[in-house]
DNA sequence: TTGAAAGCGCTAACAC
DNA sequence: GTGTTAGCGCTTTCAA
């Protein structure tokens, strides 16, 4: 490989000067830049940057963890956010929490040894006090962490309302929700909140249905039979929108009409549920806005490691209306 | 940031058997390395990577580059490559190359200074020439870029073969293939050419429509809708799953039923696919094998780069039935 | 079994 | 404007 020492030799000057020609830094006159930058070319050189990231600058690495990029939500929002950091200098360790507290933990760890300039946290297997001592700029998205880590999320609890609004305005009378397993300190659980007030406005019971995220799809798949079977509800409001998807399923093999005897409303919308699903109500979280906002403040955070940011920071959200909700006519 | 000479410090050594307490290097005494132990547990120390690499070792870091993990496909592969590459201690540089020529040489660039061990290359702007001089361990997915670097695929061949075969047994007699854009050296070119050979072979006309990969889902659909309005094929084999999503789709629009009077076979069979998607026959891609595939030659080049390797490397397809190629009974 | 010292490729005082 | 020198945190001969 060839090194700063070499471009030095065949450009005649000393390393210090080719430093500063790459580094655009103190003064230099245009001969010897020039002089530098064909020798650079001529060598094809490329600048070590652990060597540098060893004085003490940055290493211009995020650690970017979630719980797999294969959920279409998270696969839209790693690549928004790799394509934002990109775009302000910053590449991508892509961490894979799959549910996996060790895992996490050891990628905690990892990017802790002084690798990554920051970390964006979506993945929620940890407690806060792993958390807590990271001493990294870091951003959480929908989940409490620590005090001084800021909270980016979406509006949950507005997002609950508008979800059993929908299903009321469609003259739904025995709603289920189906939650994921509900987390402490997890804004999610706003959106049960927001939609059970709505419910008990309108003195409708609430029924909720408990399907752990980690389950696989046929798993769920046979509790949503069950529950369609046995509860025969005529409105089904699901946090997210894969489960959405699945209930459309079941409903289609299990004869039920859908928007005709049941009303679904999914969670999420994603450009990928937006275009492939376009029949599916959902609550669409802005992710666009909400990685702009998380790379902004990571950002932040990492220019100034003090600076002042608020704990929680909340998105709006969108409904989006497909035939999955519409009223019979 | 505690570091080596404080660990020494504190245990009451030197830096060197610090060194040589964490890498199990030497013949050590087992107190020594009982307090050595003791220190870095009481500092909580972390040894740091960069300073690590910087001698010349590993960096433990794999260049993954794809076009976008928003696809369900790409998400699938690239979750699949970070665990397997994680269990074998390396972590994984994202890099999205979004259709960019401009992105993925600059990605090429980053990742050559020095700063990863080897690259899996899965997104295919670049010309050969870019790729060819890299110097660095590479896989590629599915298509060529060098004499040197291994390409893992799987059986396109046979897929186009197999989707062909499937359209005929279901009696088609108008069938349409939509493919993205050819690109050269590609090989899933091969998935044309095995479906091609099947038809000729029955003296069925080829019939073939072009969609750009990275055309909008919006567009598409109105390009499958005028095919299906003035073509009115009787079966549609597209060479990726969300295009035949998207026929699915437009075929119910327009009130054609499936399987009935149009046949529909994607290509790829994701999870995704399987779990929320089960009605779609398709080709089945083993992701995880060719993953698995990848790494381990990837991990054979870092650890020998002058290892003879065959230049490509082809794994079965499977055929996954649904309903939407099903015999009229 | 352990330590001293040199150096990985680069940057940043401090000279000149 | 440019060069000398001293490290960044760690590993690795070479000696003891």
């Amino acid at each position: 490989m060839t090194k700063l020492t070499d471009v030095a030799r065949v450009a005649g000057v000393s390393a210090t000067t080719v430093s500063r020609v790459i580094n655009n830094y103190g003064s230099l006159s245009e001969k010897t830049k020039q002089k530098v930058y064909a020798a650079m070319r001529e060598l094809n050189y490329q600048p070590n940057s652990l060597a540098r990231s060893l004085q003490g600058k940055q290493t211009k690495l995020i650690g970017v963890i979630f719980s797999g990029v294969s959920n279409p939500f998270f696969g839209e929002m790693v690549e928004e956010l790799e394509n934002q950091l990109f775009s302000k200098g910053y590449r991508v360790i892509l961490c894979n929490a799959a549910d996996d507290k060790a895992k996490e933990r050891d990628y905690l760890r990892m990017l802790m040894a002084n690798q990554v300039d920051g970390i964006i946290a979506g993945a929620h297997n940890l407690g806060i006090e792993e958390y807590h001592q990271v001493g990294l700029p870091i951003i959480s998205f929908d989940r409490y962490l620590s005090d001084n880590i800021p909270i980016v999320s979406s509006d949950n609890y507005r997002g609950g309302q508008a979800a059993g609004e929908a299903l009321l305005a469609a003259r739904v009378q025995h709603p289920v929700i189906i939650t994921g397993q509900q987390q402490p300190n997890s804004p999610t659980n706003q959106r049960l909140s927001g939609y059970q007030a709505v419910l008990s406005a309108k003195d409708v019971a609430l029924d909720q249905w408990t399907l752990a995220f980690g389950m696989s799809p046929t798993l769920k798949m046979m509790r949503i039979r069950q529950l369609l079977t046995t509860h025969q509800p005529d409105g089904i409001f699901c946090t997210d929108d894969l489960t959405a998807l699945l209930v459309l399923q079941a409903a289609k093999q299990l004869n039920i009409a859908v928007p005709q005897a049941l009303k679904v409303i999914g969670y999420d919308g994603t450009r990928f549920i937006q275009a492939y699903h376009p029949e599916l109500t959902t609550i669409m979280q802005p992710i666009t806005d909400i990685v702009t906002l998380m790379v902004e403040l990571l950002l932040q955070r990492i220019a100034d490691p003090d600076c002042q940011l608020e704990t929680s920071y909340t998105l709006p959200i969108k409904v989006i209306t497909g035939t999955s909700t519409a009223a019979i006519s």
